[in-house]
DNA sequence: CTTGAACCTCTATCAGCTGTAGCTTGTATC
DNA sequence: GATACAAGCTACAGCTGATAGAGGTTCAAG
């Protein structure tokens, strides 16, 4: 049996986080001691390593919650779980291209200022008016 | 004098989020008429605008917040703005190369699996063990 | 003067945790 | 068996960057 502390260092988790994985039904409630205290088993292990894997694949813990829900019955078919993965993968690669359309105007605003006063700034005056830029990027953000 | 929702309009930007920005100290405390509804002129109009452009470039509003300040006063040297540019230049890239790695990953898992039962599932054996993983990508998430 | 769209404040919610305060439990050592 | 203290517990606040809704007020057109 697994302290909960032993749980966080086997799978680089935080103690809280292990904590919240629980509260919000990821994790199924752990089995207690006299005292209160959580205790874990193999299982539970395999679970959050998975869980874990997952986030550091960018998977969002709805998802997750799903791949977990169709590993737990081996026995249909995975094409649910697939489509999961591809979903995953075409937000990924969108992500990529808007950044990489971020990185192009950044670069370009970068190395066009030589460094004067703020009057004559070019990252700032590109800041200011979109219509310096070469692409549309729409959508806010990362 | 504009009102919220002409802003609002100008600028591509919801109203609460005006409100919010000023809430937060980014957006100067609007005037407001005898009746407490916010009026705003040109200037607040660049200014949101700057804020909505260096958002969609992907700056933190804790940034933005450096960048209003450095565009205030126009004296002094850009080099701090700039910095600041290639800052976040330097944070996209990262995230760039994350995402490269993980969509290098989810590429390969879906590819791999020829859509049997759960139980021979690509996807999930390799959501399962990271020692599948041709990558390190230590870091959650995004 | 009436209507109704647009405005106001306040509060709650989202993801995915993280941190703190203040207390209790488990275990190793003597 | 006593004691020390690391590690556990609950509960709640806070982070980023907004967004939504309730319930009430104001502005401007006709
Ligand atoms: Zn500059
Ligand atoms: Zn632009
Ligand atoms: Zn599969
Ligand atoms: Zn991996």
């Amino acid at each position: 049996m697994l302290a909960i502390g032993t749980l966080s260092r086997r799978t680089g988790t935080k103690v809280q986080t292990i904590r919240y994985y629980e509260e919000i039904g990821l994790m199924n409630e752990a089995g207690r001691t006299a005292g209160g205290q959580r205790r874990y088993d193999e299982k539970d292990l395999d679970r959050l390593a998975f869980i874990r894997h997952s986030r550091q694949l960018g998977f969002s813990l709805d998802s997750i919650r799903e791949l977990l829900d169709l590993a737990d019955n081996p026995a249909q078919s995975c094409s649910e779980a697939d489509s999961i993965a591809r979903r995953q993968l075409g937000q990924v690669e969108q992500r990529i291209k808007r950044l990489q359309a971020l990185k192009k105007e950044l670069r370009r605003m970068v190395a066009e200022c030589d460094g004067d006063s703020v009057a004559e700034c070019k990252v700032l005056e590109v800041l200011r008016d979109h219509s310096e830029c070469l692409t549309e990027h729409n959508e806010i953000g990362a």
